[in-house]
DNA sequence: AATGCGGGGAC
DNA sequence: GTCCCAGCATT
């Protein structure tokens, strides 16, 4: 008698305990399982679900996405974050069009050299497409891997990140490559959790490090904790005719791509009337709102937005890069989350925003 | 090797 | 509040 594996007792696992119900499972479509990789990046699952609905209705397969305009694409994607990956994936649709004849390359190798998709993103559609054999390391994995083999230290650390893809290969079955794929997913979020991993659920503890020396606390390791800078910067909101005033942000960076309303580093009236007229804006008056934060991965935004109104709109304000968007449409733009918000709120505050103009 | 890149869910 | 999530690209 053989003890069972680590990979067939996963993959036994899996067909009871595993998640089947979600919207990219129960296909081999490689566009649809492509989108939905690319969407769970550092994205929780939860989060995923209604952007995914709502990107398949309207781009459904390589050719409907490689042909939309790249803000269309970037207004499915408002509010997930990450916009790069929007981005790369309509410049990969446009690439599977020219390059590959519109069909998905069915090895791991080619998939891996288009933009946004990387060795681990790679293997996971290949695996659930074409059931290609290779390992994969994402969050879920590397947590799981780690315990399972005691590994110590922080898994961002490229050193222990080398350890873990040697483990994840070592540990490949020669079948049921696409449920395995999807139970170290799924053993990583349902059971192996960061926080109270429910061990008596697992079915590898016998063979756990991190269970048997009881290290599941301290496995992973944590990263290194750093102080976020903190910057600030003031939003220009010039409303008009019920309409305010956006300009398309560089296409790297923070909310690259996205439209959002203007940005400066002035702090008074004076200089927010100075930059507004710079935009081509008669200015009627201005006043200060109520500032907020935003927090980034690596800094945190405060933010002191500043209510123009507008005598007149000047032509010069048809430009490329910019738009005069009617408050009640910010919901369905391409624009970052807390602007929306800010636009939202906006909009409920009409009547007492013209009240005194 | 280090850094840039979002937003929200879970606790 | 903190931590972290189906990572990748760039420098």
């Amino acid at each position: 008698m053989v003890t069972p594996g680590f990979a067939e007792r996963l993959v036994e696992w899996q067909q009871v305990h595993g998640r089947h119900g979600l919207p990219w499972q129960g296909t081999s479509d490689a566009y649809r399982i492509w989108v939905s990789e690319i969407m769970l990046q550092q994205t929780q699952v939860t989060a995923v679900v209604p952007y995914y609905q709502r990107f398949m209705r309207s781009f459904p397969d390589v050719g409907s996405l490689a042909s939309a305009s790249e803000d269309h694409v970037l207004q499915h994607w408002s509010g997930l974050g990450y916009y790069a990956r929007a981005r790369n994936l309509r410049r990969a649709a446009r690439l599977l069009m020219s390059e590959h004849g519109g069909v998905f390359p069915r090895t791991a190798a080619v998939i891996e050299t288009l933009p946004g998709i990387g060795r681990s993103t790679a293997a996971a559609i290949a695996a659930f497409a074409f059931g290609e054999s290779g390992a994969i390391l994402d969050g879920n994995v590397k947590r799981v891997l780690a315990r399972y083999f005691g590994v110590r230290g922080w898994p961002g650390d490229p050193r222990v990140q080398a350890v873990l893809w040697a483990h994840a290969e070592s540990l490949m079955p020669g079948r049921d490559v696409g449920i395995y794929t999807q139970a170290q997913m799924d053993l990583g979020s349902l059971v192996c959790v960061r926080g109270r991993p429910r061990c008596g659920e697992c079915p590898v503890r016998p063979d756990c490090v991190a269970h048997r020396e009881q290290l599941t606390a301290s496995i992973p390791g944590r990263p290194p904790k750093k102080v976020l800078p903190h910057r600030r910067a003031a939003l220009l909101v010039c409303v008009h005719a019920g309409t305010v005033l956006l300009e398309k942000r560089p296409p790297t960076g923070v909310w690259g791509g996205l439209w959002s309303l203007p940005e400066t580093d002035g702090n008074d009236a004076e200089a927010i009337k100075c930059i507004a007229n710079r935009y081509g804006v008669s200015v009627a008056d201005c006043e200060p709102l109520t500032s907020f934060e935003h927090g980034f991965t690596h800094f945190t935004l405060a933010l002191e937005p500043w209510l123009v109104r507008v005598a007149a709109a000047a032509p010069a304000t048809h430009e490329p890069g910019r738009m005069w968007l009617a408050l009640d449409d910010a919901v369905g733009a391409a624009l970052p989350a807390p602007i929306k918000r800010l636009l939202r709120s906006l909009a409920r505050e009409t009547g007492r925003l013209f009240s005194r103009a």
